[in-house]
DNA sequence: AGGGGCTTCAGTTCG
DNA sequence: TGCGAACTGAAGCCCCTC
């Protein structure tokens, strides 16, 4: 039987002849595109019955049933593990889809049976979870070679005769083609509607470099359309690249491919785009990925724009490409000159979108790879649902059943501890943390929902959370520890490899990207216990895990003091000690004490606290500002209070006292009143965070977005506002106005100074007893 | 009517 | 559509004084 080595970009499910069939895409190691059907996999689920009952019997009864539950392929007993306890269930296999289903629904109220299990997973993750079959994987199948339907564009075809395997570290993946696009959709009033703007260009960009524009003609854009769609069908790329455009692009071009009456055949099956799981656009035999999406796993940036993505990553120059909002868009497409200017602008974004697309891909193709999560899935799903998939993976290994998602109503516990600051300026000051303390601790101590042995139960041996009290079982891993301690081994396996190869080799960026997938998982998954949305929700181990940390870092309180060294302040998982010379044998005997690693993260030269906990600025040793939750490094405040914040901290800092930074402020002040500021820098942005009807108080940022609504243009949960706050009598709610409306003539100059720039000035200023008062409302 | 003091709402950041 | 802790500004309310 012939054998073919592929890497799986994509997976669906379909129906050969009305039987279930999953269809997987893929690149052979010759570089061809394949496509691959096995049909040797029907859908299935497990009965679990209840405790005591013999599952025989639950058997049977569906035997007799059959006649009328019909569709059932196979019937077994197994032995599971659910939530760590050994059951029995019952394995049923159906000729399709439909079957399945209507067993599900009359199922779970069968005698003896409590519940009906795994038929809410996806039919395609199922396969791949139950096959061990992993997205962005190399992997071995024994086929036979198939006729390539006249609609499928690969260059081999193949069935599956055994279930594909994945072949371990194969290295590096195929070269995959990429294809970035935008469109460009000026409103005529407000937002652009499908139903009566057309898409006056479509930008598209290649790896290799090469662009193509497709452009309506007057309002008629149908050809545009449908050279977009021809485009794609030649160009055949793995991966489809765009800004928003699991929101707005796709949407958009479906919407008009609609009204015109064109066919997007994008698919490599020849199938329109369509809209899948985690509200995303999925292109069958292709990865569609919408950068938007994956910039959520960059918080260093704050705006949710490509050009922000782009200067983050040294692509563009700051200020190099502007972001334009709906308003300025359709203002400059109305402009004399404007079309060609958006012409030159949507083609320069579209390059730009192509070069983040290539720094961001090596991390979402790990992240794919070690979640199993498909990469176009991947890319739109939450934090909750990768370590969801992650989690059924390693229920896998373990025999554990996959419980069903439930909705529950929202539990809170305690969290982490934060210490008060001592406030003022320190001098050597070293910053402790202990390494990957929530994974650590719940590894330690086997802190997991399969381990858990609830208040009564008698768990001989069990170890008890101090504080909360909750137990865990010794001995068999539980499913987090198995979970953690292979990603922890994972990123051991990475750190080591790293050392032996040079930075600006590309098998480094791949690993260390793969690291850094690798480290977002294993923080998330502390969370993921506590989010009642989880498959392995348990209050009790999110409880435990802070728990255990709170007795660790007060641990490290306690024994500070018995080595001369005095705390600062502390958050969670670090304590900022005084520098003293017995700090490496503390380090030693904390470890020691809590069992899991503390090292020296930073020391800070100098360091200013002021009354509030999570905010603190420092000099590190290497001469850099460190900024922490101030104004300066959050989103919601203008620039100008930023900036001046900055300066103030960069001053008091370097001279170890307040005056420098009292003078900067005031000549800062004066500039703001005197407008010799730019424009930008008195933008205030915020996000919207639920439907614009559902807002009950007047606040600015929503009286903005009230005003662009007013013209039209729609915003919702999660989009931006930048506004300004003009001159003028009444409510700051009322002075809000959208950037776009406004000039640096109406503004406000003393809102700014006296909401802006004061309260900030004065929180630093105060620490060393300077009352700002009025000092720095007037000039001199 | 207007201000002080307090609470609530909203958004964002830290770890 | 990970968690809790924490901060801040603005609005919104009550209460008091005038």
């Amino acid at each position: 039987m012939p054998k073919v080595k592929f890497w799986l970009l994509d997976i669906n499910d379909a129906l050969i002849d009305g039987a279930p069939a999953i269809r997987l895409w893929g690149i052979d190691d010759a570089g061809r595109r394949v496509a691959i059907w096995d049909r040797n996999f029907p859908p299935r689920f497990f009965l679990l019955a209840n405790r005591g009952e013999d599952p025989a019997l639950i058997l049977e009864g569906i035997r007799r049933l059959s006649r009328e539950l019909c569709g059932i392929l196979d019937l077994g007993l197994e032995r599971k593990r659910y939530l760590g306890e050994e059951r029995n269930v019952v394995r049923v296999v159906f000729k399709d889809h439909e079957s399945l289903a209507k067993s599900a629904e009359a199922l779970p109220n069968a005698k003896g049976v409590e519940a009906v299990l795994e038929d809410d997973v996806r039919f395609s993750m199922k396969y791949m979870i139950d096959g061990g079959v992993r997205p962005c994987s190399w992997h071995e199948v024994e086929v036979q070679e198939a006729p390539i339907e006249q609609s499928i564009r690969v260059d081999r075809a193949y069935e599956a005769v055994s279930p594909p395997r994945v072949i371990e570290s194969q290295g590096e993946g195929p070269s995959l083609r990429s294809l970035a696009f935008s469109i460009l959709c000026p409103g005529s009033r407000g937002s652009p509607r499908p139903s009566v703007d057309p898409v006056r260009g479509i930008f598209v960009e290649s790896g290799s470099g090469e662009g193509e524009v497709f452009l309506a003609e007057g309002d008629r854009d149908s050809s545009a359309i449908r050279g977009f769609s021809e485009f794609i069908e030649r160009a055949d790329p793995d991966l489809i690249v765009g800004f928003g455009s699991n929101r707005f692009d796709w949407p958009y071009l479906m919407e008009r491919a609609k009204l015109g009456g064109i066919h997007l055949k994008v698919g490599r099956g020849g199938e329109p785009p369509h809209r899948s799981v985690y509200g995303h656009i999925s292109v069958t035999g292709r990865a569609n990925i919408d950068i938007l999406n994956l910039m959520d796993d960059i918080p260093e940036v704050k705006q949710k724009a490509l050009a922000s993505l782009a200067e983050f990553f040294s692509i563009i120059r700051k200020g190099e490409m502007p972001d334009l909002d709906e308003v300025e868009l359709a203002r400059e497409w109305r402009n004399a000159g404007g079309r060609e200017h958006l012409r030159e602008y949507f083609v320069k974004r579209t390059g730009v979108l192509m070069k983040c697309h290539e720094t961001l891909m090596d991390f979402a193709i790990a992240l794919s790879n070690i979640t199993g999560l498909p990469l176009d899935q991947v890319a739109a799903a939450a934090v909750g649902f990768r370590v969801d998939s992650l989690m059924m993976r390693g229920s896998r290994m373990l025999g554990e059943l996959i419980p069903k998602r439930e909705e529950r109503p929202h539990v809170a516990y305690k969290g982490g501890m934060v210490l008060q600051p001592k406030p003022g300026l320190h001098e050597n000051i070293v910053v402790l943390d202990f390494k990957s303390m929530y994974p650590n601790l719940m590894m330690l101590y086997n802190i997991s929902p399969d381990t858990y042995c609830p208040p009564g139960e008698d768990c001989s041996e069990a170890f008890e959370v101090p504080e909360v009290g909750h137990r865990f079982r010794r001995g068999r891993d539980g499913l987090y520890r198995a979970v953690l301690s292979k990603l922890m081994e994972e990123r051991e396996r990475i750190k080591e490899k790293l050392k032996g190869i040079p930075k600006g080799d590309p098998s480094h960026k791949v690993l260390a990207e793969r690291e850094r997938a690798v480290k977002i998982l294993l923080n998330a998954c502390y969370g993921y216990s506590g989010w009642t949305g989880a498959r392995w929700y348990s209050k009790e181990v999110a409880e435990s895990a802070a728990a255990l940390g709170r007795a660790a870092i007060t641990k490290a309180l306690e024994e500070a003091r018995g080595f001369g060294l005095e705390p600062i302040y502390g958050d969670t998982d670090s304590i900022f000690l005084k520098s003293g010379p017995k700090i490496e044998e503390y380090v030693e005997r904390v470890m020691q004490e809590t069992g899991i690693e503390i090292k020296i993260d930073k020391i800070y030269k100098r360091i200013l606290f002021m009354e509030s906990k999570k905010r603190y600025a420092g000099l590190l040793e290497s001469g850099d500002l460190d900024v922490v939750g101030l104004e300066a490094v959050r989103g919601d405040w203008s620039g100008a209070s930023k900036a001046m914040q900055e300066g103030m901290l960069k001053i008091v800092l370097s001279e170890g006292g307040p005056n420098g930074a009292l003078e900067f402020a005031r000549s800062y002040i004066s500039d703001v009143r005197s407008k010799a500021i730019p424009f930008r820098d008195f933008v205030i942005w915020k996000t919207l965070t639920k439907p614009m009807r559902e807002y009950e108080v007047k606040a600015p940022h929503v009286e903005a977005a009230r005003r662009l609504l007013a013209d039209g243009i729609e915003l919702g949960p999660g989009d931006s506002v930048g506004y300004v706050i003009t001159k003028g009598a009444g409510k700051i709610h009322e002075r809000a106005k959208p950037y776009a409306y406004a000039t640096i003539e109406e503004v406000d100059a003393e809102y700014y100074i006296n909401n802006q720039l004061i309260p900030v000035a004065s929180r630093i200023l105060s620490i060393f007893g300077i009352a700002v008062g009025r000092m720095l409302e007037s000039p001199g």
